[in-house]
DNA sequence: ACCTGAACACCGTTCAAGT
DNA sequence: ACCTGAACACCGTTCAAGT
């Protein structure tokens, strides 16, 4: 019941070899299809061929399975995906100690481009991230390393969780829009085209120097972001 | 062909009373379900049952019309939405003149406040708007005022169109994800409780000041971004 | 005990048939 | 000319029936 205890992050016992499990006449009570396996399967057809490609049925089909023998791992499609979403956020470990070195600044610059480009590396999770905020264990330990650093640099805890919510809630929504990336430049190349005959003289002027790759946008917004708390901790 | 040339912010010629075009016998081409009907109707679905419940068969049906019938308005159901999000911006029109006046950062922050709290006032469009950004003529028409604003104290095109991405960006980033505010806020309170028996100090230590309200992180945000960015422009 | 095919109530989209 | 019911190929979810 306590959804805690079921660590998304929690790697499937080894088990010797494979055909161990079938080999057995003994029932076990662990299932042949473990947890991280459906979750890594389910994460490589987003990654592969979308959000929407990823159904029930594809997925148990992928697995050699069947829709009915998901519902025995995870209750219902959203439960699949936030561990599909807390999964991305445990790519590479956090170095705490590291990052406390950085002094906060330069820390959370690295935490929140690591984050991104973590999130930039599976575009397509994108629309499934707006179903919940991660909130799971891979996530939370991201969000104690960022606090201590915040904290041990003397920020007050109200600052410092309005601090990491703000960041955090920064990249997400950044990471979030990378989704149609080619699509909406695409779009907007477009309209700027016809921002000359469109009477729009400001754009049209400004035109030349087109679509801004949404990666520059978010540096820049960091920087602007950091630069700007720096300014307002100083007064 | 050309996608301009089918303003979506047209009204629906006044044409006296509303038994009119069904009185007449000679086909006029007007079709009787205007395009301007549709996409309010469908932005009322949104709005009262989420976006999920847009279906088209849904829609139809509160038209007294057929799903087939969408297809002669709409080439499909992404063209529907376009229309619906381009409709959102269309709210109070943006007094140029006035914005002006105020000089480019208040001049920002009243646009992107403005921008958010329209969107704020159709939180179930989040998922709609991640199929494309705004490109539509109400979205341009911001677009062109933000960007006169800024060339008028002294950006340089460059910067300017820059600058406008990222506060653009930013406020869609933030609005996307008022989606579900109160479920997110929910499910990180319950990982703010268990901070404590999860041996996470730091997170435990600031968890009083609890989930911060998507609102506070956006006027933090905003104030932060242009802090900064008046400051990069003073050296 | 665990798994499965088939069912149920939905989708977006298309098309032959009506008026 | 315009509209419509019904079809097609899908969904997520559930359940009786198999082994």
């Amino acid at each position: 019941m306590n959804p805690r205890s079921d660590s998304v992050t929690t790697a499937e016992p080894t088990s010797g070899p494979d055909s161990d499990a079938s080999a057995s006449g003994r029932s076990r009570g662990r299932p042949p299809v473990p947890k991280e396996r459906i979750v890594a399967t389910a994460l490589k057809i987003v990654d592969e061929e979308g959000a929407d490609a990823l159904s029930l049925r594809v997925l148990a089909q992928r697995l050699d399975s069947s829709t009915a023998t998901l519902y025995r791992h995870f209750s219902n499609r959203a439960e699949l995906i936030n561990h599909l979403i807390d999964h991305t956020f445990g790519g590479v470990p956090v170095q705490a100690a590291e990052l406390r070195s950085l002094g906060w600044e330069d820390a959370c610059r690295a935490m929140a481009t690591w984050m991104f480009e973590n999130l930039r590396s599976h575009p397509n999770i994108a629309p499934l991230l707006l179903a919940q905020a991660p909130t799971g264990p891979n996530a939370m330990a991201l969000r104690e390393v960022a606090l201590q650093v915040l904290l041990d640099d003397g920020f007050s805890p109200r600052v410092a969780i309005r601090c990491y919510a703000t960041l955090a809630r920064f990249v997400l929504g950044f990471a979030i829009q990378l989704n149609g990336e080619e699509t909406e430049d695409a779009a907007l190349a477009e309209a700027l085209r016809n921002s000359g005959e469109d009477n729009l003289p400001a754009t049209s002027a400004v035109a030349a120097f087109g679509p801004v790759p949404l990666d520059d946008e978010f540096s820049f917004g960091l920087d602007l972001l950091l630069t700007g708390l720096a300014q307002q901790r100083s007064r």
